[in-house]
DNA sequence: TTGTAGGCGTTATCAA
DNA sequence: TTGATAACGCCTACAA
């Protein structure tokens, strides 16, 4: 009925639980439960006696047994869901995410969505599957009604990156639309006119919200955009660079290029090394890059700081479970345009020249 | 008693449990259980009424309840352990690992070690409180000894890219040693002699064996290697950056370099940039980055298959878990070299220059 | 200060 | 083919 073997013999069947300890030391189950959940009213001693049974069986509590059974039904574990884990925005996200979460005696479960709506709601799914306290989610698709529904088992949500659409709760988001702004008048201030916009599709928040301060800087401060300029539902790098062959293939072509993530950034610049123009049409990438300041020129960028995206969205939760019936907050984070070169290159002289 | 609202009631106060969907079916809870394992010997028409009220009541299995009682005690989740989910190579691990598992009805667990062992040893310690089925181990420090107490509650250990000590298990490394011995000879063969090397520090197992390389195939076709320029210990990007400027601060000074890892790379990478020498020294770097290709001159590297690594984790790992007294596995990912330009300038003429 | 009984949501046993 | 009941490891309630 308990377990019979000591922890060094090898056909050992099962993990000691409470009750073997508690027969080691003689004492009762709860007893042992009281020492392991720090509660009061135990004498020092027996404590002790428990402490080294617990020593000798080696004997580790059954977080998920016990999560099934304590009133709040809490699991210590969360969920994060991202498009791609091996995206490094992701990366760094999912890194600052499990360091909170691990300050606060929590476990991360991931998942990468890869941006189809069905996959991030089956992660979603497996996730409330394993009764985690709260999810943080970088959204995908158009509706994220469907956690209204999970909500049915009490898991809070903090929505990353992206706000969830059809649903409220608590959000953080960068300041995608004057982060581009800022990019546009960088350039315009370069001498630059004809800019193009590169961008994923508009589907995505970040995507349209970036697009948006672009055409509303390049009206304010260039005279408006021009459409020819402007290519969206660029889902990866082969078709960032394909778009980017185009547009430099225009007469006349744009002076300039706004790169709406950094996998479009990356694709451009290999069009663009491919045209050997790296060095006569100024490019800003949104989202900073590893290796951007050894580029030849190196890279401008507006820099998101996704340190502070993952922690505040970390924040948010636990406060969330905290305080459950608190309003919803959207926290915005800022970004920077860190100039490097690539953005700095002047239009060419000679008024719309080539 | 049993769930009182329906679906659409915000006062719901805990997710419905097997024995809702038995009431609201009409069926014991057996029966439930039997559709929801795809057990047989359900009548057809059965089968539907429970599914109908599964559906109706938007139940979702408990899996850590289940996981409790359950004979194999199997949670369907893994734990994954690497140095620092920011840094690319573990980016890219995390990504498949995790689809691996998926595929498999699993979750994972993450964690970032940082690469002090008493954080591993901690981290493991909570995902085996989890009860997760298994773990997948970058190792660090010295000493994974530790794990066969934690195989008390039967989770199997795969080592990815380090191999464990002082245990044993099954594992998956990269060709390290041959894979800088080809990068050395790659740069003979284009005139260099003097070569220094830079690396982490000896005690992680990958710095060991690419050391080894670098200094086997030194003393097989350069007459050796020069101890001056071996620098080791290089923990970070600003040590990396710092040793390099050394290196190419002396007299003579090396005509070539070859880098123990990504970071490190990117430390020399900016070190050689100040000293406006990436023209004229050679480099190459272990493990690729993105980006390589578009620096000037473009990034020679030893890629790593960090997707094979994963890959075969994960294969191993529920390998193991369907037999788990089969022989223990050590599986060499090849590595190869991508000759991109930086590895190809050829050492000064002039004999010994400068 | 300590222990016993009961229950969490699920799967396992075994009788109907 | 079906279901009542026990059991998993733990926490809660309550009694001693």
């Amino acid at each position: 009925m308990s377990a019979m073997q000591n922890k060094s013999d090898k056909t050992f069947l099962r993990a000691p639980t409470i009750k073997d300890v508690a027969v080691r030391a003689g004492v009762g189950i709860k007893t042992v439960s009281r020492v392991l959940n720090d509660e009061p009213n135990v004498r020092p001693q027996t404590r002790e006696r428990v402490l080294a049974a617990v020593g000798e069986l080696n004997y580790r509590r059954n977080t998920i047994a016990s999560s099934i059974r304590r009133r709040d039904q809490r699991t210590a574990s969360i969920g994060l869901v991202v498009e791609d884990l091996a995206n490094p925005f992701a990366a760094r996200l999912t890194r600052v995410v499990q360091d909170v979460a691990f300050q606060q005696s929590h476990l991360v479960l991931v998942g990468s969505s890869e941006g189809v709506a069905e996959r991030e709601h089956e992660i979603v799914g497996e996730f409330c599957s394993r009764r985690v306290d709260g999810l943080i989610i970088v959204p995908s698709g158009t509706d994220q009604s469907y956690l209204r529904v999970e909500h049915t088992h009490g898991a809070p949500v903090v929505f990353v990156d992206r706000p969830g659409r059809r649903i409220k709760a608590d959000t953080v988001v960068s300041e995608n639309a004057s982060g581009v702004a800022e990019a546009v008048r960088h350039l315009v201030r370069h001498g630059h006119s004809r800019i193009a916009y590169l961008g994923d599709r508009q589907s995505v928040y970040t995507a349209a919200q970036r697009l948006s301060g672009f055409r509303s800087a390049m009206a304010e401060c260039a005279g408006g955009a021009d459409q020819r300029h402007i290519r969206t539902g660029l889902r990866d790098g082969a078709k960032a660079y394909q778009a980017t062959l185009d547009l430099l293939g225009q007469r006349p072509a744009p002076t300039a290029l706004v790169c709406g993530n950094n996998i479009i950034t990356m694709g451009a610049l290999h069009a663009m090394q491919q045209c050997g123009v790296r060095e006569h049409v100024a490019i800003i990438g949104f989202d900073d890059l590893e290796l951007a300041d050894l580029l030849q020129p190196a890279l401008t960028v507006v820099a998101q700081d996704v340190a502070a995206l993952g922690t505040e969205g970390a924040r948010l939760l636990f406060e969330r479970l905290k305080h459950p019936t608190a309003p919803y907050r959207r926290v915005t984070v800022p970004v920077r345009l860190i100039a490097r070169g690539s953005g700095e290159i002047p239009a060419p002289s000679g008024r719309e020249g080539r």
